[in-house]
DNA sequence: TATTGGCACTCTTAATCCAGGAGTGCTAAA
DNA sequence: TTTAGCACTCCTGGATTAAGAGTGCCAATA
C-alpha cells in the first residue's frame, strides 16, 4: 500500500474518521474508528491504514500518541469525495422562507438572510451587499440644505435610497435644481448606474459644450453620488458572532479577538466574499485555504445569489473548520436561492 | 474607631487602595499600601484601618488572605468623596475635535463620536441615537415604485433622510402624489415632527371633513412614517467591544458572551442609556448598580449631549469596574459637549 | 500477502503533594 | 494609639505520579 492512490476501504475510514471527529471534536484513534466502522477490521489493520493517511497528508495527530485528526487536505478530500449532502429539513426550509418573505425593504432582506444562517447554523452569518452598479435609476432628486450644502437622494429600482450631502462648486437656485433633476430622470431613468456613470464621463466634452454651466455641474453632482455609492457598495453584514464564542476550538482570546476585529473591519472578509461572486455554487474555504490568517481556524461556506440572471451578491457562513458541512452547504446553497428569489420580486 | 463615619486618614487610605487597585488589578494589602501612602504608618496600623473599611463594606478580601479589592460601595465613595479628575490632555480633546468636525452626516457624527470614545479609552463606545421627534421637517416626498407601492421620503432640518415603503389603501396618480407633498411642506415643514404628531392625530375630525379622500390619505401615509420613525428613533450604535476582550476580568468567556449578546440586543444598553437622558452631568453605573446581571462585572460612565439647549441623545463608554475613572469621566463629559455643539452648526 | 494480537513506548491529563509567599488577625509591648 | 511579633490561612506554582489512550512495530496467523 504504497501507492499515492487511496483504495475504496482508506476512503470509506477516512470519511468516518472525519465524521466523528466533527461530531465529537475528539481526535479518533484506531480503536473507536473500528468500533464506528462497519467493516470489521482490527484496530492494528486500521492503524496501517491510518498511517498510510497521514503520510499522504490527510490526517495528523495533534501529539505523538493521540488519535488522529483530519488536516485541511483530509477535509478537502471528504468534501469533494466523499460528502453525502443532507438536504435542510422542512422546518428548517421553513424557517428560512418565513423570514425571508414578508420583508419590502431589500436591506432587511439581507439582514434577515444573515441573521437567519446564523441561527439555523449556529454559527456567523454574513451577507455582501450587492453591488449597487447592477440597478438601475428610478430617480434622483437634490434638496437644498443650506445656501452651499445640497442633499442628493438617490432612488433605485430595487427600492433602496441613497442620500448624500454635496458642497457644490456653484451655488444654485431651487429653480435650478428642480431643472436638473427633471433633466437627469428625463434621460437616465431605467439606465443602470454603471451605465449612467460610464455615459457622464465619457460625454464631457461634446455634450457639455452645449450646456449652460449650471447644468454641466449638476451632472458633475450625479456622478459625485453614483462614484460615492461604487465605494460604499462593497458592504456587508454580519450576523450572529457571538454564536462562535461557544465553540472550544475558539478559546483562545487573542485570536477571537482577532476574529472579530476581521468582522467589524469587514475588508478581508469581504475580499474573500468576493471571490465567489463570480463562482458557481457553493465555495467552500477550509482554514488556511482562505488565506487570511485569522481565518486559519475557520471555514467559510459561501454561494453567490442572483438578481435578473445575474450574480450580484455573496452570502455565507463563518464557523469553525470542524463543522456540519453536509448540513451547511445545503442550507447555504437554498438560501442564496430563495434570498434572490425575494429579490427578484422587488424589482 | 468603631464609629461609622470615615476619618481623614481612612478616607485618603481608601482612595490610595482603589487607585492602586484600578492600575495593578493585584488585590492591595497592607505592606504594599503602608508602602505606597505618604503617611508614614506601619503595616500593622493600616490592617486596622483596613478592617475597618471591611467592616463597612467598603473593601472585601477575595480570599481568606489576600488583599483587598473595593466594592461597589468602595468604589461609589472614591468617585463621588475622593476622585481627582484629570482634564483629558491636550492631544485627547485634538483627537477628538479631528474626528469629529469635518462629518456632514449627523449620523457619521455618532458613529465617529463612539469609535473615538472607544479608542482613547481603549474600552467600548456607544451613542444613543437621538430621539427623532425632537427634530424638525425639512421635506417630505412621495415617490411611487408600483402601483401600489409607494416610498416614502422624510428629510429633517438635521440632514438626515429616513425613508420607508408603504402600501397605501387607496391608489395614488403621480399628480396626487405631488399635491399631496405640496400640502404637506407648506405646512408642516420647519415644525417638529412629534408637534406634527399630534397636530395630524388631533385634527383627524375636524379638518378632514373638509377633505377629499385623497388627502385625508396621503396624511395618513405622513402619520405612518413618522410613527415608524418614532419606533426606530431609540437606537444606538456601538464601537470597539473588541477592546474589552483585552481585560483578564472579562475572561470567562460564558459572561463575554453575554454580555456582546446585549450589545447586538442593545435593548438593556439603550434602556440604561436612557436613564441618563435626562440627568445633569455625567452618570456612573458601577457593576451592578446597573441593574442588569450581564452588566455586573462592568462600569458604564455616560452622559447626556445637548442640542438647541435640550437634552435630546447620551454618549457613554462601558468597561471594566477597574477603569481609570479620573480619565473617562473627563473624556465623556468633554466628547458629550463636542457633540452636541457640532450637530448645533448642523441644524 | 494481508490481517491480527501482543507489547513496549510515548505523551497527555488530572490529581496530589509540597514549599514558598503573601497577607491576615490577634496579642502584648511601647 | 501605634507597632512588632507570631501563628495561622490560603493561594500559587512546580514537581511528581498514576492512569489512560493511542501508537508503531514485530511476529504469528489465516
Amino acid at each position: 500500500m504504497s501507492e499515492t492512490e487511496l483504495n475504496e476501504r482508506a476512503q470509506q475510514l477516512l470519511g468516518q474518521l472525519v465524521t466523528s471527529y466533527i461530531s465529537d471534536g475528539q481526535p479518533v484513534g484506531s480503536r473507536t474508528l473500528s468500533k464506528i466502522s462497519d467493516t470489521e477490521l482490527s484496530p492494528a489493520t486500521i492503524r496501517n491504514v491510518m498511517a498510510d493517511l497521514e503520510e499522504l497528508g490527510l490526517i495528523k495527530a495533534p501529539y505523538t500518541s493521540a488519535g488522529r485528526v483530519p488536516t485541511v487536505q483530509g477535509y478537502r478530500f471528504f468534501i469533494d469525495q466523499l460528502l453525502k449532502l443532507k438536504p435542510p429539513t422542512s422546518r428548517e426550509l421553513k424557517l428560512i422562507q418565513a423570514k425571508i418573505s414578508g420583508h419590502s425593504n431589500s436591506d432587511e432582506l439581507l439582514e434577515m438572510a444573515s441573521s437567519q444562517l446564523s441561527a439555523i447554523t449556529s454559527m456567523a452569518g454574513a451577507v455582501m451587499i450587492p453591488k449597487r452598479e447592477l440597478t438601475a435609476l428610478r430617480q434622483i432628486e437634490f434638496l437644498p440644505l443650506s445656501s452651499n450644502r445640497i442633499l442628493v437622494i438617490l432612488v433605485t429600482v430595487d427600492g433602496t435610497v441613497q442620500n448624500r450631502v454635496i458642497t457644490p462648486t456653484k451655488l444654485f437656485k431651487a429653480s435650478e435644481l428642480v431643472q436638473a433633476a427633471n433633466y437627469l430622470n428625463h434621460h437616465y431613468a431605467g439606465k443602470e448606474l454603471s451605465e449612467i456613470r460610464d455615459h457622464i464621463l465619457s460625454s464631457m466634452d461634446e455634450t457639455r459644450r452645449n450646456m449652460d454651466q449650471m447644468m454641466s455641474s449638476a451632472i458633475d453632482m450625479a456622478r459625485q453620488v453614483i462614484d460615492s455609492s461604487y465605494k460604499t457598495e462593497q458592504n456587508m453584514m454580519i450576523a450572529g458572532q457571538t454564536n462562535l464564542m461557544g465553540y472550544s476550538e475558539m478559546g483562545n482570546m487573542d485570536k477571537l479577538r482577532q476574529l472579530f476585529d476581521a468582522f467589524s473591519q469587514k475588508q478581508d472578509i469581504l475580499q474573500l466574499f468576493d471571490k465567489s461572486l463570480h463562482a458557481q455554487g457553493v465555495q467552500i474555504f477550509i482554514g488556511e485555504e482562505s488565506g487570511y490568517e485569522v481565518l486559519d481556524e475557520c471555514s467559510i461556506v459561501t454561494s453567490a445569489y442572483e438578481v435578473d440572471g445575474e450574480q450580484i451578491g455573496v452570502i455565507g457562513v463563518i464557523g469553525p473548520t470542524r463543522m456540519s458541512y453536509e448540513r451547511v452547504i445545503p442550507i447555504v446553497d437554498v438560501t442564496a436561492q430563495l434570498l434572490g428569489a425575494a429579490l427578484n420580486l422587488r424589482r
